[in-house]
DNA sequence: TGTACATCAGTGAACGCGCGTTCACTGATGTAC
DNA sequence: TGTACATCAGTGAACGCGCGTTCACTGATGTAC
């Protein structure tokens, strides 16, 4: 396994050359580098230096990777969503929303997405504020939850559940309660609560929310 | 009611001079030409320029008014806060969450706060994401209503509603669905619903929510 | 295997754009007498 | 009321900082023969 010599232009492991090589584990340097940059600062005060100086480069290196600090995020993005597809492609899940544990489920899946990416979509999150074409991406990234949500509310009415609205709009709501909530417990300082409870919490809430009100007694 | 001469240092309507006069019209003139520009590019890519030129006036003159744009936004913070506390002294309402009509009447105040200081709050949104500060500023506007609504959700208990967690913490998520709503149907191009109809999804969803779910039938 | 040349990832000082901010100036307004 | 001077809101050209971006250079790696 050890090379003394000139590699050759393919070795048997699949790596490149060792330039190639070397340009890759660069690249991986800099994605790093950002979101540590990009959870420390914020997207949109990082600097290109900043990102460069955190993975130990020169500041000329960036532009050999990347076009720009949002070709970066667009990278990021990428990454992100191969991630997702990859997961989504995974085990059957219940979608019945009339069970408090089907939602519960979702609400989870949710939660550990956002904190698994959480730079990523903070950065996001800052960059569609400034950038049409961010927010547009950041609907996107929305979008096929917000289908798998509103299809699992069909399962709702069959079971006697009264919708608010229509599936599509109540779907909207949920994501918004979801996205809305995680981000005054990301950004509000002390969270009252654990993460378990914030996701159990909200899974009640929307379990209430898409069955209707329990009648008032009395 | 014509003046001829040269005004008097002090005048009836209690207008100071016309000095004083027409320094106070060209900060009206600024803050309303932010508001607009704010909308227009939003607050983070505004400029300096942008905002004097919209209200015809050279660049210098800003910073006779204002130190920087952070405090120009401050400015138009206060504004709007006296706004809401002049508000606030005014009418009874139903604090009984267990009713629809106590909750609609919230959510339609805080809709309405929303899309009539739309500007303000958009621009505090963004500040928010690039400066401490104005985070913290966003956290204390949403503080009083936070109360309030926490305050309201123990009428809950006692009309035998089954809230999901202690009234603070869902009144978090209350304010969490409003805002998060809010900010989808601001952002979201074409918002499907007219705002009387998101108002009452609204409504509907948070009443379930905390009263507790319709029990499944059968 | 060895030599000569080509390529290319990475470097970092320097350049230059955009924009916030300043400041000497103007003319109107206010004040003193 | 009139005159002389002081003040001050507003002007806009110019300055300069911060930072993105470039580019001539280096040394290691790859290729040709």
């Amino acid at each position: 396994m050890t090379e003394t010599r000139p590699a050759p232009a393919a070795d048997p492991a699949g790596l490149r050359t060792r330039r190639a090589q070397a340009a890759a584990d660069t690249e991986a340097a800099l994605k790093d580098a950002a979101k540590q940059v990009f959870d420390r600062v914020g997207y949109l005060r990082a600097k290109i230096t900043d990102i460069t100086t955190e993975a130990g480069r020169a500041a000329g290196s960036f532009y050999s990777h990347f076009d720009s600090k949002e070709q970066l995020l667009e990278a990021l993005l990428l990454d992100i969503l191969a991630e997702g597809s990859r997961r989504s492609a995974l085990p059957g899940h219940d979608p019945d929303f009339s069970h408090l544990d089907a939602i519960r489920w979702h609400v989870a899946a949710y939660w550990s997405f956002l904190t698994e990416n959480r730079p990523v979509i903070v950065a996001l999150q800052q960059a569609a504020m400034v950038s049409e074409h961010f927010a547009r991406r950041q609907r996107e990234l929305m979008a096929p939850l917000m289908a798998e949500m509103a299809g699992h509310l069909e399962h709702v009415t069959a079971a006697g559940g009264r919708l608010p609205a229509d599936p599509p709009d109540v779907a909207e709501a949920m994501v918004a309660l979801m996205s809305g909530y995680a981000y005054s417990w990301l950004t509000g300082g002390q969270p009252r609560l654990t993460a378990d409870e914030a996701v159990d919490l909200l899974a009640r809430f929307i379990l209430a929310g898409v069955m209707g009100p329990a009648a008032r007694p009395g």
